[in-house]
DNA sequence: CGCCTTTGACCCGCGC
DNA sequence: GCGCGGGTCAAAGGCG
């Protein structure tokens, strides 16, 4: 943040899209938002750089029909204006040097007050302009002149209700993503709450029995927070006493995450998440107590139901713990992956004659991002880096993809161990959430670990004709990055992970766009775009179009939504996507 | 001087 | 209760 990462994001990812991947989704989507600037706000279109899915959408949803609204009375009234020019002697409340509203026509004279404004938006266009150039000019030139520009602002008009209406369908979408989550959410809540109901019931019939209908009020209140509250959530309660993490959080509007939780009074699951994977054991020996021991012993002394603490017992360990491991081949000591760490300890681990390092990102205080590195014992070359925990603060676009994946992987794995009956989370799922792309021979996922582990195996690459790409048009994608982050200690990661996110992106995104023309066959172009995303034909613009779509993203939440909507699209076409995917054997063989 | 690494000590959970 | 192993702390020293 302090390195101007979030300028630099801005505008290159914009760029990048609008001129090398209309047809994607998320380009449209930027290049939407930069030409809807452009068109009503210049004066921010340089500032307004930093590309916040929810607010775009909010954004083009509700200005769009405005301008569209303006345009259309714009020519109503030049065309009014050709045979009524007395009007504007009855214009009252619009000023002279309104030269637009006063020729607006009497009848339409008593909605000045309102219209009077939209005027002003339009009044430097062009074709007002033109309007006030009639007068002097022919009937013919001015009739051409108004053809034209009828002719293209109907044009720009159509094209903004298009733009619109795919706006639309992936707000709906993302909708219908977060319906189906809070769905999940709630059924789980609701076996969980059966269960613990049955082993507390007896107690709260005897102890509560003057209070049970304050307790079930009191429950009905806690339950949405509870759902919300799965893992961590109270570290939030915790950040926003922070100024840092305050700063931290409002520069980084997460409230994608409230797509999977409307209800958790104002938390964001962003951070619940942060707090989901932090190592459990030593909480209540942190180093840093204000954002995460206090943490725990906010949730701890929460005034909720029994059944509340047993959920965030039975959740913490499984979130807390959640990981994501990376085997890489690398010769350096340590994969650059765009964060700033910090070695605090090393220890020789059992079974491995290779010492294990222990870093913690240091790029904001309290931040519980930790990771361990050690070469394996078998083969010394691979490096095996372990992520743990998400970052409480704006990544560099390097980081960015890491840390998406981090997250992704957490909140599937999450997803996954809830979905399950027998607690054990749902590999497949969680395999194509990291790497959706056909690549989910390279992820596996270990339940049998202490804690859910993510592994993202990149010694195997499914395509090397994609990983071992020259790095360079991975830096394009990435402004903030360092010199040698993909030329120097780890040639293969960046493009990995920028790769892991493309598919990932590109697997949620196409998804999208194909169900916004056809709703009911968006899952059955996945395979198509699986098989794609395998491919070595895939254009590299698009590669890294599509990668700086997630790498650049600040908003931690695109690319979680990304894996979020994924998951649920994916979940919805497992059969399809099993089918068309042969690679996906071992994720499959373990599916519930 | 500040940041980082090193490294021995310490804490904690777990299994016996 | 004890030992083991994983993980973390924090002092000391190095480096730019």
């Amino acid at each position: 943040m302090d390195k101007g990462w979030g300028l630099t994001l801005a505008s290159d990812p914009v760029s990048v899209f609008s001129s090398n991947n209309n047809n994607s989704p998320v380009g449209s989507f930027l290049k939407i938002k930069r030409d809807f600037i452009s068109d009503h706000n210049m004066d921010h279109s340089r500032n307004n750089n930093m590309f916040q899915f929810p607010g775009s959408l909010s954004a083009g949803q509700d200005e769009q029909p405005p301008s569209a609204a303006h345009e259309v009375d714009f020519f109503k009234e030049r065309i009014d204006k050709v045979g009524d020019d007395d009007s504007k002697t009855t214009s009252v409340i619009v000023k002279k040097e309104n030269s637009i509203a006063e020729l607006a026509p009497r009848s339409t004279r008593t909605a000045l007050d309102v219209n009077t404004g939209l005027h002003l938006l339009t009044a430097n266009s062009r074709s007002d302009q033109s309007t006030v150039d009639d007068g002097v000019s022919s009937d013919v030139d001015d009739k051409r002149s108004k053809n034209n520009e009828l002719a293209q602002l109907q044009m720009e008009l159509q094209k903004m209700n298009t733009e619109n209406q795919r706006l639309k369908d992936m707000l709906g979408q993302v909708t219908t993503s977060y319906s189906a989550l809070q769905m999940h959410f709630a059924a789980l809540m609701q076996q969980h709450q059966q269960q613990n109901h049955g082993k507390e019931s007896n107690k709260e019939q005897q102890n509560v029995q003057g209070k049970s209908s304050e307790e079930k009020k009191h429950e009905d209140v806690v339950v949405p927070r509870q759902f919300m509250d799965l893992g961590p959530s109270a570290e939030t309660d915790e950040l926003s006493n922070s100024s840092s993490d305050e700063r931290t959080r409002s520069g980084t509007p997460q409230n994608h995450i409230e797509v999977a939780s409307p209800k958790n009074n104002g938390k964001l699951p962003y951070d619940q998440e942060n707090s989901s994977f932090r190592d459990g054991k030593r909480i209540g020996r942190e180093e840093s107590p204000e954002s995460e021991s206090q943490a725990w012993k906010v949730q701890k002394t929460d005034p909720a139901s029994p059944a509340n603490k047993a959920i965030e017992q039975s959740t913490e360990a499984t979130m807390r713990k959640a990981r994501v491991s990376v085997r890489a081949r690398s010769e350096a000591p340590m994969i650059t992956d765009g964060c700033q760490w910090r070695k605090y300890g090393q220890k020789m681990a059992k079974g491995n004659p290779c010492p294990r390092a222990y870093y913690r990102c240091t790029m904001a205080v309290g931040c519980p991002v930790r990771k361990q590195v050690q070469r394996c014992a078998e083969d010394r070359t691979i490096l095996i880096t372990t992520y743990e925990g998400n970052h409480n603060h704006p990544l560099p676009p390097a980081a960015m993809a890491m840390a998406s994946t981090t997250a992704a992987a957490a909140s599937m794995l999450l997803s996954g161990s809830m979905s399950s009956a027998d607690g054990i989370m749902n590999p497949n799922l969680l395999a194509r959430a990291i790497l959706p792309a056909g690549s989910s021979n390279m992820a596996t996922i270990s339940a049998s670990a202490p804690f859910p582990t993510v592994t993202l195996d990149l010694t195997h690459n499914p395509n090397p004709l994609q990983f071992q790409r020259p790095p360079p048009q991975f830096q394009v994608p990435f402004p903030g990055q360092p010199q040698n982050f993909s030329s120097v200690t780890t040639p293969q990661l960046p493009q990995v992970f920028g790769q892991a996110l493309y598919n990932q992106s590109k697997f949620s995104g196409l998804q999208l766009s194909q169900e916004i023309g056809t709703p009911q066959l968006g899952h059955q172009a996945q395979p198509h775009l699986l098989h794609s995303g395998q491919q070595p034909s895939l254009s590299q613009d698009t590669l890294s179009a599509a990668t700086a779509a997630i790498t650049a993203d600040p908003n931690f939440t695109a690319a979680l939504a990304a894996a979020i909507s994924s998951i649920i699209g994916g979940a919805n076409s497992n059969t399809t996507n099993n089918n068309n995917n042969s690679n996906a054997t071992n994720n499959t063989s373990h599916r519930n």
